[in-house]
DNA sequence: TTTTATTGAAATCTCGAAATTATGGCGCGA
DNA sequence: TCGCGCCATAATTTCGAGATTTCAATAAAA
């Protein structure tokens, strides 16, 4: 079993509480490997922003803040745009036509959580496939440099969202909005995509009211 | 000793050759320490993109490709256009002074290799003063998260360049294009800014077709 | 000659124990 | 009662040896 990708998938899926102690010794039962194996996979996760370390003082799932919310949801805006105004750039039918499947398949996994609710495995399919959306929308942005960053940071969003958006509060408007990104792919129009982009996101952005109320009193999500 | 910071300062000087192994067996002996505390450290900055990693393969310093090159660049001139654009928004008196500073001791040095050559410690003193300058420029930009991965992209950016920039052949351009990013900044102007901002860069991307002869055969730096 | 097997050496990875450092409880003195 | 230092316990980090895998050189076969 790949230990750190095992990790990665349980960081991002809510297994963990924010701020949760993350040690090696216990952890090394789930994997039946040794703490040295776990404590090599945690230092990696660290490396990409999932994991919070210190000297010393061992792993920590990272905490909770609106701030850190509002900045990794402002670089995705960036990336996202660039990345898909690129895509469109070097817009071939391949790309449209994965673009359109993926959202295809999200969108079906959508509906069938706004009818039945989130049972079964539905969430982790939408995760699944919320991802190979996104990642659609860069891949034919051509830079590996900017899929790759974009990948680290979409993870860093996963993981603050987990919890609320295992919720589906915002299902209706999400299918929307994908919609929308859809359709400005399709007819070429970067500035659509760009404003599409942000009408995704911007209702995960705090008021900078907001932002310096978590400043005096820490705020839980 | 930091193991971690010495080799990431190692990997970003030229102290390794594109596609050199790394072998924790033998760094071992620079740091005296056990192998596997070298392992962490290969691990920890594979994460961050300074050291290429493949399972049961070791480590390896990256190999040179103009298409990296290329992406990271890009990569350097969207991440410093946002920064520094939402630090001009955000514009305060300190934030102006202390990237007048940066630039200062940063002219100082590039006009003292301008006269007698990259002696003494004059390319360390100068990677030291390039990165303050930079960094300074988006210190004000209000997003830690920015200013992380501005920071990886960054030195990956050192890594894929040292060879060419210790040699300092483009002196008396940086010296401009540095000025000219500040003038932007004091003058609050951001299309001024985005444009210094690309200009500092531009020589440093290529064009579609000198990517595509790599593509053909690969091309030492 | 070219390709495939074999085999020994070298590199990598995993492990559990030892060394180091933090943590929390208790007694002492203010 | 409160603060401070000390000690026992627990957690983290380092280490070197053993197990596994890769690499390279040579031999065998096509």
């Amino acid at each position: 079993m790949d230990v750190y990708e095992h990790l990665k998938r349980r960081l991002v899926s809510g297994d963990f509480r924010y701020a949760e102690k993350l040690r090696a010794e216990v952890l090394r039962i789930d994997y039946g490997c040794s703490a040295s194996t776990i404590r090599e996979a945690l230092l990696r996760l660290s490396a990409v922003g999932l994991v919070d370390f210190q000297e010393q003082r061992g792993f920590r799932m990272p905490q909770y803040s609106r701030r850190r919310q509002h900045e990794v949801t402002e670089m995705r805006i960036l990336l996202e745009q660039e990345g898909a105004c690129r895509s469109i750039r070097n817009s071939t039918v391949d790309w449209e036509a994965r673009l359109n499947a993926a959202h295809h398949k999200l969108s079906h996994i959508e509906k069938r959580i706004a009818a039945k609710g989130p049972v079964d495995g539905l969430p982790d399919l939408w995760m699944e496939a919320e991802l190979e959306f996104h990642g659609t929308l860069l891949s034919g942005c051509g830079s590996a440099v900017l899929i790759d960053t974009h990948l680290m940071i979409y993870h860093q969003y996963r993981q603050i969202k987990v919890e609320t958006d295992r919720r589906f509060v915002h299902l209706a408007e999400n299918i929307r909005e994908h919609q929308a990104i859809v359709d400005a792919a399709l007819s070429s129009d970067e500035a659509k995509m760009r404003q599409s982009i942000v009408q995704h996101f911007e209702r995960h952005l705090f008021t900078k009211e907001e932002l310096l109320e978590e400043d005096a009193a820490p705020i839980p999500a």
